[in-house]
DNA sequence: ATGAAAGCGCTAACAG
DNA sequence: CTGTTAGCGCTTTCAT
């Protein structure tokens, strides 16, 4: 088992620029604008330049580019640690991925920043230090903009609305909470439940909020009683909680709309030692469409929450930002229902 | 809604070393060495420097850093796009926290590569190009070392075993697959089940061959049949129907390990359709330990997989390689079964 | 359209 | 222990 450092292989000095300016007889501006893509440049020396580059199989320095151009090609997403325990949270880990696929497919490099409290000044001053060009902050449930006072020196985009009603030039992508959970309601009043309930999320967070005020929303035009309602904190057992609570208060509730699916799936199990079934005592609906959704039994019926769509989106603005061109600060991404069995 | 690109405040001058040199009346050669923690500078100076840093708000420049030290402080995390649509699963989400928690405490930044067949180029001369350190490549499933061609130029550790017997210096770190798989058997042993199934994954994936070794070999021990096998591939759907070829084969059957929890949901199903019930009827074990295992009815009894500590794992011994430290090329760290009620 | 020259901000010998 | 001197590899005016 026991191996030590490994005696490095002797390294092929890495071809430098200079070199390429040499084998293809032109100098190294040149080659370095063929390399940039400039079109100022006679297609024969392109030719001959990328035949050059080939040949040594020359890789541009990156860090001597940034240097140089004071351009970093990076986008940093910063991860508060908090949330990254629960990065077990799927729509995390989904947001992540729309992420790097999105700038996978351009020149730009994602450095992934986790901040704690131990190491926030460290993450500051990388954001500071000219490391990126930009920055991605998810914060999921919380709308905590605190980066805000980066915004000036460093474009900043977030993931989700924020806490506050915002300046209007924060940017940042959202998912249509309030709609979301409208149709959700509105579903349920369609199946002909009238006692429903809700199972909200915390207050500070505009996800909690926005769902809150869908339900409420669609209960009053239906003229429905909306005072079912019960906080959770997103977890599971804080939605078996909720539930209890709820059918404590009237047992004859026939729906309830859960806030998100772990507290769905805690309301599962409080309807079944109530000994009520889902959909025929209780239907129910959720919100977020992850493997809680999926799996649970009867497999639940929920809003579908596009989180590649919103990596993808997150990453698309901040390009679009750093890059100097046209923007729209915020929008919101459509939310849509995917009926299963509980509702 | 329609804000234009946002005119640039303008930006204070980013200090520079050069700065903090004049301010603190010293060469720019030591408040280098300040930064950079020489212990050769004296301590008056010292502080000094870093009462310039300090009141400058200096932050070293990395690109320049990287540039002159020819080093990067950077790692790069290669996610095969494959597996980055398998971001869902939960194994990675941990696995990069697990990284990138790690990573927090250290100097190293992290930089994700999403790898697919149209950026492959692309993302080997990112590490040609002296862009990162090394690298981490989670294959999860399948045991591809395929990068091993540039572990000559560059250290990269593997999260799971090598596919094929490696030279003995590959990096990797692994989990106890085959001992998981014991225990989990042994368990269902001593329970009093003596039809055992296991449900094993793909031949071609070192977690499918591992468990279903580990399986068979707690079998072996007891001198229980070891023939009910069927394979699946780690989806649930597939799961599914291998517990319905195993029924028909043996309806007796009173237990079975699955050798991830996915195929344990499947088998779930396949148990209910055929009219019995878990545990009463047929026990069941999984793998993993993710969302499915908590979430399903009854929860699944599964060998716990330490995704996170796994993902440290890989940086640390990565970070160890690039410092030039001794280190164990490859480890295996253990799996714990937990008990729920499935089993 | 191309080349020459001057750095980008920092580290790393090498002196002293 | 500290300062001097060269670059690291590339981009970017400015000429030509």
């Amino acid at each position: 088992m026991g191996a030590q450092l490994g005696d490095k292989p002797a390294q092929t000095p890495t071809p430098t620029l200079e070199m390429v300016a040499a084998l293809s007889g032109v100098s190294r501006a040149t080659v370095s604008r063929v390399v940039n893509g400039s079109l100022t440049v006679t297609p024969d020396i392109v030719e001959a330049v990328n035949r050059a580059i080939a040949e040594l199989n020359y890789v541009p320095n990156r860090a001597a580019r940034m240097l140089a151009s004071r351009r970093t090609q990076a986008i940093a997403l910063i991860v508060p640690e908090s949330s990254a325990k629960v990065f077990a949270d799927p729509f995390f880990a989904q947001l992540v991925q729309g992420v790097a696929l999105h700038l996978a497919d351009t020149e730009y490099t994602l450095t992934m920043l986790i901040e704690s409290e131990t190491n926030s000044e460290k993450t500051r001053r990388y954001l500071l230090g000219g490391n990126v060009d930009g920055a991605l902050v998810v914060s999921h449930h919380t709308g905590d903009h605190s980066y805000a006072r980066l915004s000036g020196s460093l474009p900043i985009v977030y993931g989700g609305r924020p806490l506050l009603p915002d300046d209007g030039e924060t940017l940042y992508i959202d998912v249509d909470n309030s709609g979301g959970a409208m149709a959700a309601t509105e579903h349920l009043i369609g199946l002909g439940r009238t006692r429903i309930a809700t199972i909200a999320g915390p207050v500070d967070m505009p996800p909690g909020v926005d769902r809150l005020l869908g339900w409420r929303r669609a209960m009053e035009e239906r003229g429905l009683d909306d005072s079912l309602v019960e906080q959770g904190d997103f977890t599971l057992a804080s939605g078996a909680e909720a539930m209890r609570r709820l059918l404590e208060r009237d047992p004859r509730i026939d729906a309830v709309f859960a806030a998100n699916d772990q507290m769905a799936a805690g309301a599962y199990q409080a309807i079944a030692e109530a000994g009520r079934r889902v959909p025929d005592d209780v239907a129910v609906v959720g919100f977020d469409d992850n493997y809680f959704a999926e799996t649970a039994t009867p497999q639940l019926t929920t809003v579908h929450q596009p989180s590649v769509e919103m990596g993808a989106a997150m990453a698309a603005l901040l390009v679009q930002v750093i890059e100097g061109k046209p923007y729209e600060p915020h929008s919101v991404l459509q939310t849509t229902l995917v009926r299963r069995a509980s509702a």
